[in-house]
RNA sequence: GUCCCCAUCGACUAGCGGUUAGGUCACCACUCUUUCAAGGUGGCGGCACGGGUUCGAAUCCCGUUGGGGACGCCA
C-alpha cells in the first residue's frame, strides 16, 4: 500500500514566526520531501479575534526565507482548496451535521456566559471545571430544529461515556485516555467558525494529509480527534507529535521571555541557513556525529526514527557557535556583502577595502551584529591607556613600545608601496637589525592602530587596511602618548 | 485538582540487556601564533532516586521525585 506522503504545516497568524513552530514547518517539510511527498501550508485563521495584521506574510517570507518551498497553499493554490479556513466556513458546517448525524456531536444552547460563571466559581475550589452539558440529553430533532431557527448555539463533540481510547504516535509510541477524562469540547462555535479541534480533523481529512506533524501540547487531545475521525468513518493519519522546545531553567520559548522568533534572529545577524541546521537539530539527530547539514542534506537524510520524545532546551550558545561556522565558510566576497549594512553602521570612512578587511574580520565574527564592535576602533582611534603597552608575553613595556614606535615611524614613512608584503618586510627587516623579539615590535604597533586590546588582526594587516597616512598618524599618537611624563 | 507525556555530562544528544557510557556546544589547560579569534591536543563533567526482572541493567517493569503539556466559543 503506497499512499502518497502529504504533510502539512498550518500555523496561525497571530504574530511572528516562533522557533518552535519553524521547527514544525522544517520536520513536516522534511518529511515530505524525504518521502517524496507534498508538503501543504495551510492557514488556521478561525480565531477572529487573534489574528494580527501582516502574519500571514511573516508567515511566507520566513518559509521562502529559509527554503521550506510548499507545493500547495493559499498562495499557489492546488487541488485541496481553499487553504484558508475562514474561507471554507461551509465545509465545516456541512461536516458538523453530519456528526451530528452519525453520533459524534450535539447542538448546545447554553450561553457562554452560564459557561463563564460556573468555570470561574470551579476555580475557587481547587478543581477545573468539567461541564456536564445537559444539551447532550436534548432530543436531537428537536435541538436541530432550533438550531435550524436561528436560535444560538455552538456544537459539541459527544465523547462516549466510559471506556478508553487510544492511539499510536510514531514519536511517543501509543497513548491511551480514559474517555471519561475528555471534554465535550466545541467544534462548531457560535459564529459558525470551527475550533482547532475540528478544523484540523476535517481538512486534515480532506486535504488527504498521510502525517500529522505538529508539536506534543497536542497530544493529550489527540484521542478527542481520533474520536470525530472513528465517527464519522475516515482513516485516521499516522501522528507525529514533536517533544517542545523550552527556554533555559524549564520555562517555555516564548516571544514574551525574549527573542524566540526566526526574525529576530535573523536581524541580530543569524544566517537562516545556521538557524534551519540548529533547530534541525532540536529533537532529531542524524545517528552519526556529523552536525553541519545544508537543507539539500537534510532533505535526504531526514528520518522519522532520529526524532527524539523529549523537550529540548533552546541553546543560544550552540547557535552561536554554529552560526560561526557558517560565517566562516562563506566567501569572503559572500561575507562582505552580509558584512555590509554593519559596516556602514561603524564605518564611515570611504578609503577602506572593505573586502581585505571582511577577511580579517570575517574569522572573527560569530553573529553579523558582531561586527560593529569588532571594526569600532577603524573611523578614529578610540582613547586608551599607556597600559595597553605592557605585556609580559610580548616582553613589552612602555618604554620598549616607544622605542619600537619611534623606529617603526621612520621605517614605514620611507615606504613607497603600501601592501602587506613590504609593510612586513619593513617592521621584520627592524626586528631582526635591532635585534628585537617580535612582539616587542608588533605589540606596540598594534597597539597603537588599534588602541584595543584585541583587534582583528595583527599590526601589519591593520596598517594595510587603515593605510599609510593614518598608521603614520596613529603611530605619532602613540609616541605622544608614550612620551608624556605620567 | 484530574489526565497525558518526558527523564544520559550545565546544554543538545548517541546508546535500544554485556561499552573504559561516545560526539558536539559551553568551560578549563596546553599548543600554534605579531593581539584576539580560528585551528590542533588534552581535561572537567552524566545514566534523578528506590525497588524489582536477569548470570548481567543507562537500556525491561513498578513506584517516588523532578520537569513539561492538556483541561477555552485559543491554536
Amino acid at each position: 500500500m503506497s499512499v502518497q506522503v502529504r504533510t502539512r504545516f498550518a500555523p496561525s497568524p497571530t504574530g511572528y514566526m516562533h522557533i518552535g513552530n519553524l521547527r514544525t514547518a522544517l520536520y513536516a517539510y522534511l518529511i515530505a520531501r524525504a518521502m517524496n511527498g507534498k508538503f501543504i501550508l495551510r492557514i488556521e485563521d478561525t480565531d477572529q479575534e487573534r489574528l494580527v495584521e501582516g502574519s500571514v506574510e511573516v508567515i511566507y517570507n520566513t518559509l521562502k526565507l529559509v527554503g521550506l518551498e510548499h507545493d500547495e497553499g493559499p498562495d499557489i493554490g492546488g487541488p485541496f482548496g481553499p487553504y484558508i479556513q475562514s474561507q471554507r466556513k461551509d465545509v465545516y458546517k456541512e461536516w458538523a451535521e453530519k456528526l451530528i448525524a452519525a453520533g459524534g456531536a450535539y447542538y448546545c444552547f447554553c450561553s457562554k456566559e452560564k459557561l463563564e460563571s460556573l468555570r470561574k466559581e470551579a476555580e475557587g475550589k481547587d478543581a477545573v471545571f468539567k461541564y456536564q452539558d445537559p444539551c447532550r440529553e436534548l432530543d436531537p430533532a428537536e435541538a436541530q430544529k432550533r438550531a435550524v431557527t436561528g436560535e444560538p448555539c455552538v456544537v459539541r463533540q459527544k465523547i462516549p461515556r466510559g471506556g478508553s481510547t487510544t492511539f499510536n504516535d510514531m514519536v511517543y509510541g501509543s497513548v491511551t485516555v480514559e474517555n471519561d477524562t475528555l471534554e465535550d469540547g466545541i467544534l462548531l462555535k457560535s459564529d459558525g467558525l470551527p475550533t482547532y479541534n475540528f478544523a484540523n480533523v476535517v481538512d486534515d481529512h480532506l486535504m488527504q494529509i498521510s502525517h500529522v506533524i505538529r508539536g506534543s501540547e497536542y497530544l493529550s487531545s489527540a484521542p478527542k480527534y481520533n474520536l470525530i475521525y472513528q465517527a464519522l468513518g475516515w482513516v485516521i493519519p499516522a501522528y507525529i507529535h514533536l517533544p517542545l522546545i523550552m527556554k533555559a531553567a524549564g520555562k517555555k520559548l516564548s516571544k514574551r521571555e525574549g527573542d524566540a522568533s526566526f526574525e529576530d534572529f535573523y536581524h541580530q545577524g543569524y544566517l537562516n541557513e545556521a538557524i534551519v541546521n540548529y533547530i534541525a537539530l532540536l529533537g532529531w539527530n542524524p545517528k552519526d556525529d556529523r552536525e553541519i547539514f545544508s537543507l539539500d542534506e537534510l532533505k535526504k537524510i531526514f528520518n522519522i526514527s532520529g526524532l527524539n520524545n523529549s523537550p529540548a532546551i533552546f541553546d543560544p550558545d550552540k547557535l552561536k557557535w554554529m552560526n560561526g561556522e557558517y560565517i566562516r565558510k562563506l566567501a569572503p566576497e559572500q561575507f562582505k556583502q552580509l558584512a555590509m549594512p554593519y559596516y556602514q553602521k561603524a564605518i564611515k570612512r570611504t578609503d577602506i577595502d572593505l573586502l581585505k578587511l571582511s577577511k580579517l574580520v570575517q574569522l572573527r565574527t560569530e553573529v553579523l551584529s558582531d561586527i560593529p564592535g569588532i571594526v569600532d576602533f577603524i573611523d578614529t582611534l578610540p582613547e586608551y591607556d599607556v597600559s595597553l603597552y605592557v605585556n609580559k608575553k610580548m616582553k613589552t613595556d612602555p618604554a620598549i613600545s616607544l622605542e619600537s614606535l619611534k623606529l617603526a615611524l621612520v621605517v614605514l614613512g620611507n615606504l613607497e608601496i603600501w601592501k602587506h608584503e613590504t609593510i612586513h618586510d619593513a617592521l621584520f627587516g627592524l626586528i631582526e637589525t635591532q635585534g628585537l623579539k617580535t612582539g616587542q615590535m608588533l605589540w606596540p604597533v598594534r597597539t597603537a592602530l588599534s588602541g584595543k586590546e584585541s583587534s582583528p588582526g595583527g599590526a601589519i594587516d591593520l596598517a594595510e587596511v587603515l593605510g599609510k597616512e593614518e598608521t603614520l598618524g596613529r603611530i605619532t599618537a602613540g609616541i605622544e602618548l608614550l612620551s608624556k611624563p605620567s
